[in-house]
DNA sequence: CCTACCGATCGGTAGG
DNA sequence: CCTACCGATCGGTAGG
């Protein structure tokens, strides 16, 4: 039951935020009345930090695959790429929701990112600092900066389909977003062309 | 009066968001009673919308600035993309409420921001493609995915300047954030080194 | 997990 | 621009 209320309230708080969703509202999409739900979590604030604790738990179990990803195989830069586009195509509402938790509790989120990406952020911008000692990444790209840049700019794609299509009015308009912020990334990168380059149309 | 209204509910909407907000958090900001507000806006809805149209008319007034920074002179790139980044810089708040306003009502903003996007973004992907024939942009860019890009990224930048600092913690955070925007910007749009290429500290 | 209920606050109206 | 007030809904509790 504890799992059933986390994913109706995790889909109302990314759809409408949390200040405009009520107890009422997540206990009806339950099934349940709301005294229940408050058995599970004392409280709406309890809910909220049950969520975003969800979210941020699905997150830590996509880091190793990232990892693994960025430190083995070839395209290491695609398939780390990859592993980040996936966690939030698979679910769009990860990408709201966590634009809406910054927006409403910047102090706290930036406390709680830190702890959860600087684990792998060290890494990957380690990573990034030998490819500028060897020459293949450009020397003036802020590494910390650049992650960010992608990762944000990745919730970004996500987070606003139906906005995308208002400028990109075909019904290719996601493709083109998703292929875009590849090539963007890539070639802010890399000072050599891609490996496998982007196709052009 | 009205100003005073429109200048509160900017500023609480941005923060908390527009179903966090009572009207009489609005009122209380601008030191009149609630009715007296609902004399000026009939709703909250309406408060909303007066809200929103005046962000949108004051990023109406800084097009043309814009367009002038892009089409004369030299550095038209630098140019142009300062303009879209004082913007915002000018008022972060205009960045997030921007960032609420779309993930509240995506189809509704979706068909103003086309209202509003699409004269100029019209004339800059038309620049885009010529220096495509040029052979100075990239020719596999996608010129309408590439401007929604850099203005999305602008938006995200000003929008989490204190998540930024989770990830970047000493005190140039936001500087370079910025600089690194800009540096993306360039590298994924000209093939050519840059004009004025970017420090490398 | 439920019914019944609490005081506080919500958006909005009446009337001046 | 105000006071006074409305029904509805809010988050949360009592008690079983």
């Amino acid at each position: 039951m504890r799992r059933r209320i986390l994913d109706e309230a995790m889909r109302l708080f990314a759809e409408r935020g949390f200040g405009a969703t009520s107890l009422q509202a997540v206990s009806d999409a339950v099934g349940i009345a709301k005294p229940s739900l408050l058995y599970h979590f004392k409280s709406k604030t309890a809910l909220r930090l049950g969520v975003v604790d969800d979210l941020l738990g699905s997150w830590k179990d996509v880091v190793p695959q990232i990892l693994a990803a960025a430190t083995s195989g070839e395209n290491r830069f695609e398939a780390a790429l990859d592993e980040v586009l996936s966690f939030f195509q698979e679910d769009p509402d990860r990408a709201r929701l966590l634009l809406r938790e910054v927006l409403d509790h910047p102090a706290e989120m930036r406390a709680r990112m830190e702890q959860h990406l600087s684990p792998w952020m060290n890494l990957v911008t380690d990573y990034i600092r030998r490819g500028q000692k060897e020459g293949v990444v450009y020397a003036d790209l802020d590494p910390e900066a650049w992650v960010m840049h992608v990762v944000s700019q990745t919730v970004a794609t996500f987070a606003f389909t139906q906005v995308g299509e208002a400028v990109l009015p075909d019904d290719a308009s996601y493709a083109r977003r998703v292929r875009e912020l590849v090539r963007v990334a890539h070639r802010s990168l890399f000072r050599t062309e891609p490996t496998a380059p982007p196709d052009k149309d």
